[in-house]
Order: structure tokens, then C-alpha cells, then sequence
RNA sequence: GAGCCGUUAGCUCAGCAGGUAGAGCAUCUGACUUUUAAUCAGGUGGUCACAGGUUCGAUUCCUGUACGGCUCACCA
């Protein structure tokens, strides 16, 4: 249904106002010399005096219009930030002004005319020409107080982009951030690949999956929650360093840090241990940080957050003693779970003693990581594609990180072993088939590869929406993603 | 999934111990050729989220619904 209002229709008359006087309020093309931060780099010097050397087009949205009688103010916004213009009948001519007088704040306009200084000092250009680049039939918000409501902000991100500079310079970032981590895996001989988003069969990760339909294959198949299957099928296939930025989706619960469809940087290295993955980790973060900052430390909600390596490291089973009173090393599973009950977690009393230990990680453990921090050594049933620690099976090599409460990251030395990586999917069908709506499938595909034999791997995932929330001091993850995921408005 | 809070003009927000609504900006008309929250004068603009209930009367009180925000739970 079309919205109507005062404002719109007035807008509209202008429109065929303009048409009238034979004038195409979009025209297709338009040829601006300078943006306005060239002009403000350029042109830093000018004087009060206008001089015919000193002449650009521009393009741009008006943000603001003083009129003035014969003449006017606009403050014209385009990609680079904002410039003043200044429009006098007598430089554009009394035709061209009759038809300035019906453009409005918001419509895109190009002008041309000479840099000067107005009295007051504001880097100025005197136009003498102006014209129409698209007509906005729909008003802004307001100038002083901009976009606030913020259920608007998200559905309409253009109008938040427009209004709040600061919203842009958010989405700049992240751009940097993806562009500093592929500048440095590159430089490492990585190899950026895409596999696939639609999935017979979801798995390298536990989540419940976007489930879709492919009518000439007449199948079922999965939106992927997670590639890492993939990447490790051309580490089989002798692609020894790979990555990719996904984005995976997972059919399960929004909050700050979740949105059912994320970005996650997922990289293998061949021949590397969680060791090694753990260093460069690190160095990639840390590299990633002093790129976009200029230093490793940061300010994230009021917390101050050093990223210069090393990074604390803590076995999961030493951050539990540190952060409780428990020592899960010298419990039974039956003193475990009665300790876990008091806690307040709820369980259903045959949880093997890993899922426990995790679970006690989470409770007492998670929130406090505030600097970045590895956690390594994971249980194994909480672990299915990692690589067991040789000393003591019931672990895995496997770390994540923990920055301001947030887990940002998850490795481990890939599971290669064929028949043990068996053993290990028959146990999540076997979960699938008890109702773990987060188990996953034997994936006989992926099985077949690793037995063709993969090397050692040390892999990699990076939750890129997260990093970028740290590295732009945003609170929610809405405010890292364009478009957020949001109910329907009707 | 639970709790708390919110939804009033295009935008930002007031307001109503229950009597059909206000401000600023925007917009319109007039004046104004160096303003920048331009200024001055005068106007326009509202299904007070939606649906019920109580009441002589509901934007206001009550209930429900929708959407949103925050917190908690869930999410290895």
C-alpha cells in the first residue's frame, strides 16, 4: 500500500512542476570532478575571494537549505562527507532558479562553480550551475536530533546511513577488518576459495539448520551452518592453506551476539598442530587490529582491551579451577554432576563428564575472559572433529578465544583418522536419533575423503560480526550487519 | 520462552489524577543575495500501534494482539 502524506504529496507537485517546465528530474548520468573531501584537500587554502581556477563539480544530496530571497545555502552531502554551496539567481541564472526553488533536503543534485571562503570562513562553492540528479519524493528525518527510533535504523538502513555518518564509518570498518585478515592470508600463500552455502547434509558445527527445497533435484537441502567439511575435503585434496569467508546461518535464537545468518572466517593449514593455529591467531588479530587502529589496544563498552600477543592461555579444566571453587580434575562424574545441579544447570543425569566440564565452563568461566584469552584442551564429546590429545583421550586439541565475555574464535588439530572420525559421527546420529536437535548426520562424503588420507591440519574460525563489533565498540551485533534479520513490519 | 519498558504529526519528543492533543525541526505563504539549528510574520499537518473492556465520555484506566528495546534463559 502506498503511504500518503502532506509532505509526500507536496513533493510530488514539485515533481510535475518540474516535468512541466521539461526538465528530467532523473536523468542518467552525471560527471562530478571532485568529491568533497577532494575539494576540502584541494582547496585548503582558497580565500574569501572566488577565482575561476578554483572550479569543481560536485554531486550530491541536499542535507540542509537556508533560502535567502534570491539566494541559498545547501549543505550537500555525498560519499565523502559534506560541502557548502551557494546559489544566487544572479550566478544561475533566473530560469535555473525557478526551478532551484522547488528542490527539497534530501533530493540529489549536481553543481558547478568556483571554491571560495564565505565571511564566516565556511570552505563555500559559488554555483552557477545546478541541476536535478533524482527527485526524493519522501522526507528525511530531522536535521538536529537525525534517525534515533531504532526498530527504523535497522529496517530502513538507508535512511540510518544517510542521517548517521557515524553508522557508516561502522560498515567502513568491517570492511578493513575483512580486508586486513584477506590481505595477510594471501601473503601467506593462503588460498581463498568458495564451497558450497546449499548442503545435502549440514555439519561442522552443532546448530539446527535453514532447511530448503531443490524442486529439479526433487531434495531437501541445508543453508550451511558452518564449511568446515568443505575446506577440509581440498585440504584432502591438496590445497594445503585454504580459507574462506562464509556466511553460515543457524536456525536458532537472536540476542547481541547472535543473528541466524553471520559471517565466519574459516581457514586450514596443512601440517600445522592447534599450537601453531593458536600463534597465528593471535598475530592475525592482533595485525588486524593495529591495521584498523593504529595500535593494538582498544576500547571496547568503557573496557580497555590489549591485543598485543602472546595472549593468556588457560586449559579449560585450569580456567574452571581459577573462576569456581571446583576442581572437575578430582571430582567423580557423580560429584560432577551434583556440582553442576547446584549451579544451576540443568541436566538430565546421564551427561557424559565432558559435557559437564563445558557446561561448568560456561557458568563460571566465559563471562570473566575479558582480555583476549585462548582456552584450550576441550572434552571430547563436546569435540567431534578434533584430534585427541595423545596423553590423555578423554581431550582434544582444540582452543577458542574469549575477548570481553565473547567467544570469537574456535580451532582445533583437524581429526583426520578415518575410522575414529567414524566413531565419532555414528555417536552424534546416535544423539540425533535421542532428540539433540544440534547433532548432525554421518556425512559418508566427507568419511570418504579422509580416507583417502588428509594431512595434518590446524583449522581455524573466526566469527568476523563479533571482531568487528570489538573493533568498532558496537553492543549488538545488529549494529555490525546492514540488514538485520526482523519480523515482518505487517 | 520469561520479565520489564516502549509505540502520540514526516522526524525528535512533551502531555492527559479520563472531557476528541502540544512543542521544536520539517512543510506551506510572505519578506530577505555571505547563511550555517539563518531570521521575522502567518498557516497546514494526528485512526495518540491495533482490537476489545470499563465509563455519560478512553489517547489517558484494564485486558489481549502486533512490532521494537533491554535483561534473563537457550545457543559446545
Amino acid at each position: 500500500m502506498e503511504e500518503t502524506n502532506d509532505l509526500m504529496r507536496q513533493r510530488k507537485e514539485k515533481l510535475n512542476e518540474i516535468r512541466k517546465a521539461g526538465i528530467d528530474p532523473y536523468p542518467h548520468q552525471y560527471a562530478p570532478t571532485h568529491t568533497t573531501l577532494d575539494i576540502r584537500e584541494e582547496y585548503d587554502d582558497v580565500t574569501e575571494t572566488p577565482d575561476e581556477t578554483h572550479r569543481v563539480t560536485v554531486a550530491g544530496r541536499i542535507m540542509t537549505k537556508r533560502d535567502h530571497g534570491k539566494s541559498s545555502f545547501v549543505n550537500l552531502q555525498d560519499s565523502t562527507g559534506q560541502i557548502q554551496i551557494y546559489v544566487r539567481r544572479d550566478g544561475v541564472g533566473a530560469d535555473s532558479y525557478i526551478i532551484y526553488r522547488r528542490f527539497d533536503v534530501g533530493d540529489i543534485i549536481g553543481a558547478s562553480g568556483v571554491v571560495f571562503r564565505t565571511r564566516t570562513g565556511e570552505l563555500t562553492i559559488l554555483v552557477d550551475s545546478v541541476e536535478l540528479l533524482s527527485k526524493s519524493i519522501r522526507p528525511l528525518p530531522e536535521k538536529w536530533h537525525g534517525l534515533q527510533d531504532k526498530q527504523t535504523r535497522y529496517r530502513q538502513r538507508y535512511a540510518d546511513l544517510i542521517m548517521n555518518p557515524e553508522v557508516k564509518e561502522v560498515f567502513i570498518q568491517r570492511t578493513k577488518i575483512v580486508q586486513s585478515i584477506r590481505d595477510m592470508l594471501n601473503e601467506r600463500e593462503f588460498i581463498e576459495v568458495e564451497t558450497p552455502v546449499l548442503q545435502p547434509i549440514y555439519g561442522g558445527a552443532s546448530a539446527r539448520p535453514f532447511t530448503t527445497y531443490h524442486n529439479t533435484l526433487d531434495q531437501s537441502l541445508y543453508l550451511r551452518i558452518a564449511n568446515e567439511l568443505y575446506l577440509k575435503r581440498l585440504i584432502v585434496g591438496g590445497f594445503d592453506r585454504v580459507y574462506e569467508f562464509s556466511k553460515d546461518f543457524r536456525n536458532e535464537g537472536m540476542d547481541r551476539d547472535h543473528n541466524p545468518e553471520f559471517t565466519m572466517l574459516e581457514l586450514y593449514q596443512a601440517y600445522a598442530d592447534y599450537k601453531e593455529i593458536m600463534e597465528l591467531t593471535e598475530n592475525l588479530v592482533a595485525q588486524t587490529v593495529e591495521d584498523v587502529h593504529g595500535t593494538a589496544k582498544i576500547t571496547y563498552q568503557e573496557q580497555e582491551i590489549d591485543f598485543a600477543p602472546p595472549w593468556e592461555r588457560m586449559s579449560m579444566i585450569e580456567s574452571i579451577q581459577k573462576y569456581s571453587s571446583f576442581d572437575p580434575e578430582s571430582l567423580s562424574a557423580h560429584e560432577l554432576h551434583s556440582t553442576a545441579a547446584d549451579a544451576g544447570i540443568e541436566l538430565e543425569g546421564d551427561e557424559p563428564r565432558g559435557v559437564i566440564i563445558a557446561e561448568l565452563f560456561d557458568v563460571f568461566v566465559e563471562s570473566k575472559l575479558i582480555q583476549p584469552t585462548f582456552i584450550y584442551d576441550y572434552p571430547i564429546e563436546v569435540s567431534p572433529f578434533a584430534k585427541k590429545k595423545p596423553e590423555n583421550p578423554d581431550f582434544v586439541e582444540r582452543f577458542e578465544f574469549f575477548i570481553c565475555g565473547m567467544e570469537l574464535g574456535n580451532a582445533f588439530s583437524e581429526l583426520n583418522d578415518p575410522i575414529d572420525q567414524r566413531q565419532r559421527f555414528m555417536e552424534q546420529a546416535s544423539n540425533l536419533a535421542k532428540g539433540d536437535e544440534e547433532a548432525f548426520m554421518v556425512d559418508e562424503d566427507y568419511l570418504r575423503a579422509l580416507e583417502y588420507g588428509m594431512p595434518p591440519t590446524g583449522g581455524l574460525g573466526i566469527g568476523i560480526d563479533r571482531l568487528t563489533m570489538l573493533l568498532t565498540d558496537q553492543y549488538s551485533i545488529r549494529d555490525v550487519i546492514l540488514f538485520p534479520q526482523m519480523r515482518p513490519e505487517n
